[in-house]
DNA sequence: GAGTGGTCTAGACCACGTT
DNA sequence: ACGTGGTCTAGACCACTCC
């Protein structure tokens, strides 16, 4: 015997789909479905907290569980690393940095990291190739805190990677979007005037303050994937 | 005391941002976190699992764990029904079916359902307005094996909200980009010619086999938002 | 108040993969 | 071969929330 606990997943599964629970239903509780199936209530506490994550199943102490009404397709995806993205898809990869300067940030940024006027932060622009050919053009606004003594110098190691393998981060957002390339994007990317570009502006915290912010455009034909 | 697997992981936490345990380095077994923090192994477990699904933690059977090299940032999102993410906008819903027939597929889909010649599948295409105004045009390919005898009437609820609570799903693909508008797609979606549209095309699967594949394409201004 | 899920414990066995 | 993580069990207590 020795019932895993992806077997009761599949069994619970199984009868979501074959509408022997109807959507919005009760189920059994853990301890009547530990009994009937031969096995720890921890066993199947495992399945159905894991079927919840996965938005099949909603739960509250006390009220029990039902299957959801709607189930919503949750996502999840990767965002590694722009130079192990790059060569993982067996091309080279090189970093060129284009500007890197104290200013003061447009207004929206500097509310974002709630810097104080005459405190700048750190601004770079910089191209990801791809086997020699432009694949991203990130312009970046870096909070000078986070950086040590000597800085490090961003013409051999992107921001990106520094920021990755030294600065811990706990949170943040991304927003992805479509936007058509300006004459300025057209001439960095090389891509055809109003070309369709993917954007990601990503925002990212340590310890609730904001560290970074960074708009990344990549070069038509990129593509993001992810798993249901 | 009493401590939980949460004060668990955030003291692991601690300890990995502190760079007290650093990059790629071998973190003690299970076993002695649980004797040095005063609890049980099972919790210490919980706790190193959550890290590693987070992308901060990679183990494997006796090598033992370590802190990753390179985290990943892994985000999540949720794509909801898409009536009720309009209608979460507080924006008014509604569905216009464009066209409903059975067709051959083109080949590349047709290899995907893994489907026989001369068994076409439903060819769906339609408009999803918010506040009446264009936001999603939707071209489907859907495998008519899923639906019931009658079959429902998608100009009463959209393909999209019928599969979702009619036909469970195990699985699927997702790939975002970014595409300029094609002329017939300026004109379904009342945009500018050429402009940058948000590109979602999906693929759902129910035990292994593709239930249907959908190309959505965003009106302009959409932004697809998820969290770190 | 009482029912239900959330979690902890201590011990045990097993699967895997490095050595 | 053997060390490490993966999981199961049985019992217990607690937290939340519906009634």
């Amino acid at each position: 015997m020795a019932l895993g606990w992806e077997d009761i997943r599949a069994e619970v599964l199984r009868r979501i789909e074959a509408r022997h629970w109807a959507p919005g239903a009760l189920i059994p509780t853990e301890e009547a479905l530990s009994e009937e199936l031969g096995c720890a209530r921890t066993t199947v506490n495992r399945a159905l907290r894991d079927l919840a994550a996965a938005g099949l199943l909603e739960r509250r102490r006390k009220a029990g569980t039902r299957v959801a009404l709607h189930p919503v397709r949750r996502a999840r995806f990767d965002i590694p690393v722009t130079r192990l993205e790059i060569e993982g898809r067996g091309q080279s990869y090189a970093f060129h940095l284009i500007e890197e300067r104290r200013a003061e940030p447009p207004a929206a940024v500097a509310s974002l990291f709630r810097s104080l006027p005459g405190a700048p932060l750190l601004r770079l622009r910089g191209l990801h190739l791809a086997d020699n050919r432009p694949a991203i053009y990130e312009e970046r606004w870096l909070d000078p805190a986070v950086l040590p003594e000597p800085a490090p110098d961003f013409r051999r190691i992107s921001p990106n990677e520094w920021l990755v393998s030294h600065v811990p981060w706990t949170g943040g957002d991304i927003v992805f979007s479509a936007a058509n390339a300006s004459p300025e994007e057209v001439d960095i990317l090389g891509c055809a005037p109003g070309a369709a570009l993917f954007l990601c502006e990503r925002v990212t915290e340590a310890e609730g303050r904001p560290i970074t912010s960074v708009r990344l455009l990549h070069a038509p034909g990129y593509r993001l994937r992810a798993d249901l």
